[in-house]
DNA sequence: GAAGTAATGAGAATGATACTCACTTCTTGC
DNA sequence: GCAAGAAGTGAGTATCATTCTCATTACTTC
């Protein structure tokens, strides 16, 4: 006892995490590769992405996308969900979890062991309303 | 009244809209350019994906991205969300929506007009938590 | 310390999506 | 009708994040 709960990480795994948690804030695989560079705990982009799909597989990251096509990783531990602007891409931060007790109940789960979830609602941010206001149907 | 909700869609967007709903099931953006092929509406790959983006932009369709990479779009209608497996892949749809009834606040919202939302479980599936099991830590 | 196994990274391959731009089709005023 | 401008379209190309390949290195274990 007295184990960290990351049982069986990997260094540099371990690193990934680390970084995530540390950076307050969801980071893509770019992002965390740039940011290692140069430190003594750098490591190729194959390794970064390699890694950031098993943590995800362990349930100790998750993944969005953003309609940009990227991908933003965050800790599974911070339950944190967004609010985008599908125009602009604008994305806030919601200051709660809407889900956090609406639970799914074992008949929906069909066998499948939950590690964790991705919520995220869409919309028009008030720039872009504003900007579209004028004209209803003009903008493509 | 009497008309139908889609209003200010063009021939084309109208008729992508349709192919969803009625293939009652997600489709890739190549899905729907391959499934078009041949009938009098077929359309180019960069037309497909221009009107996806603005019926999305419209609160019509949304969008979600497998582990793989791929988008795949549904029409808001239906309020149907996913259990996915993050190892295998395999993907099953929600008997229910449990965020029917769980709805944002207004503080939350911050001024967004809110046009749909993405809700995805990740998991293990039955057969891959078999196939994990004895080797806890073998599996990459 | 030799043999096998796991981890790694550089670079190439992949593949979905976005962009470009010339062409076609639709509108609208005359 | 019809000319001029605007909007829509598609073939091909570009982009870019992610994945794959494979040779190299590091670690285990006996």
């Amino acid at each position: 006892m007295g184990e960290p709960p990351s049982i069986e990480l990997l260094p540099k795994q371990r690193h990934l995490l680390e970084q995530l948690v540390q950076a307050g804030q969801e980071l893509s695989g770019q992002d965390l590769h740039a940011r290692l560079r140069g430190t003594p705990l750098a490591m190729g982009l194959a390794t970064v992405y390699r890694h950031l799909r098993q943590l995800q597989q362990r349930g100790l990251v998750r993944c969005r996308h953003l309609p940009s096509g990227e991908a933003l990783f965050a800790p599974t531990e911070r339950d944190e969900h967004h609010l985008t602007c599908v125009d602009c891409g604008r994305t806030l931060p919601l200051p709660a979890c809407p889900m956090h007790d609406a639970h799914l109940e074992v008949h929906q789960l069909q066998g499948f062991s939950l590690l964790f979830h991705t919520l995220e609602f869409f919309g028009l941010c008030p720039d872009c309303q504003e900007r579209a206001e004028p004209f209803p149907a003009q903008r493509p």
